[in-house]
DNA sequence: AATAGCATCAACCGCCAGGAG
DNA sequence: TCTCCTGGCGGTTGATGCTAT
């Protein structure tokens, strides 16, 4: 089990790719496509698995892939959208053009994990550290209760993602852990008023997606990231208090921010997990259970919601596509549609498909 | 100059889901 | 329904390059 027939065979070449072969790889799947990956190697001439020709053509190959360093909005991205979906590189992937999952993994892993931790950010909960310390030492003595209510976790997972069962899945997936991650934030702000750290010094992002706005087919993020003229985020800069937080945003509709916008310090915790726990948890951790004034009541409404987030939870920027469009950015209009071409001819279907959710972002400066 | 330690990244491994037969 | 095959994903490893001593 687990290792794939074609590995079996003899004479395939494993380790580092010649420039031959992804001359021959290149050549091949630009002339046919790739089809079936298991026919790519014979086919194309190589002694290769067609899972390694598969890997090597998504992460190097393809030729939409945008090389080189991480801009910082990139890298701001990352981490929101870590902070969400977990360790589901691929997802994450999908929202930022030219990137690979491994691409992403690697950065996650050798700098922004390392550099979350140096803002005192704990990089698996998105929570202080401090917080994450003194949970730690509280809730040590449980430790054997804990191994149960994670299994119960895992279970409530599985139901909403109707995924895989997998032990890393299980043990490793972060949204739910999320809605309190954001609430500690929120608390933070509210209580020391400041709301340093958060996104490697503060949070002031607003994130405005929306299903066709005009977005280079290979994307120079510096570029694609200031499309609405407004002032490029400044990661280095500190906002000195949760009110001038909430004074550049609008405040007309901010029920899809983060908690850490929209925190409400009389909120119980447990009341995430309810009777929809996954909804709630995920409602609450982008702040809208939080930001509403009752929580929905109606069965009908919350089944609705229920899919509604579902669907949210397999495509995060549907959300803020769709609660932007709505609220916050109805003054920016689309300008044109992302075409086929660029990601398009080159993905395979399902990646055009999440490619194809152009976004825009606004991020604010230091006011 | 040598080398130990660290950082980065390409590639592999193991697992799972879904389709085909 | 079962088995096999394949594509896809996330975790991990090993090679390589860089930096500090």
């Amino acid at each position: 089990m687990g290792r794939h027939s074609c590995c079996y065979k003899q004479k395939l070449r494993k380790g580092l790719w010649s420039p031959e072969e992804d001359e021959k790889l290149l050549n091949h799947i630009t002339k046919y496509g790739h089809g079936c990956w298991s026919s790519v190697p014979k086919q194309a001439g190589l002694q290769r698995c067609g899972k390694s020709c598969r890997l090597r053509w998504i992460n190097y190959l393809r030729p939409d892939l945008k090389r080189g360093t991480f801009s910082q909005e990139e890298e701001n991205l990352i981490i929101e959208l870590h902070s969400v979906l977990g360790n589901r590189w691929s997802q994450i992937a999908a929202q930022l053009p030219g990137r690979t999952d491994n691409e992403i993994k690697n950065l996650w892993n050798s700098c922004l994990k390392k550099k979350l931790r140096q803002k005192g950010i704990d990089p698996v909960t998105h929570k202080p550290l401090s917080e994450v310390e003194n949970v730690d030492e509280e809730e040590g003595k449980t430790r054997s209760q804990e191994k149960t209510a994670e299994i119960s976790e895992s279970d409530e997972l599985n139901i909403v993602r109707s995924e895989s069962t997998s032990k890393s899945d299980a043990v490793s997936y972060e949204p739910k852990q999320s809605s309190i991650v954001l609430k500690g934030y929120a608390t933070e702000m509210e209580v020391e008023g400041s709301c340093s750290n958060y996104l490697m010094g503060n949070y002031p992002i607003q994130m405005n997606y929306t299903s066709t706005d005009n977005i280079p087919n290979n994307p120079n993020s510096s570029h694609w990231f200031n499309q609405t003229g407004l002032k490029p985020f400044d990661m280095n800069s500190e906002f000195t208090s949760t009110s001038n937080i909430m004074s550049i945003l609008p405040q007309t509709n901010t029920s899809f921010l983060p908690n850490a916008f929209c925190y409400k310090p009389s909120e119980d915790v447990s009341m995430s997990s309810s009777s929809f726990p996954m909804k709630n948890s995920i409602l609450s951790s982008w702040g809208i259970t939080d930001c509403d004034t009752s929580i929905k009541e109606n069965q009908t409404e919350e089944e609705e919601e229920e899919a509604k987030w579902n669907e949210y939870l397999h495509n995060p920027m549907l959300m803020l596509q769709n609660q932007a469009s709505e609220s916050l950015c109805n003054e920016i209009k689309p300008d044109t549609n992302l075409g086929p071409d660029g990601l398009g001819d080159i993905l395979p279907h399902s990646k055009q498909q999440e490619s194809s959710q152009s976004y825009n972002i606004a991020a604010f400066g230091q006011v």
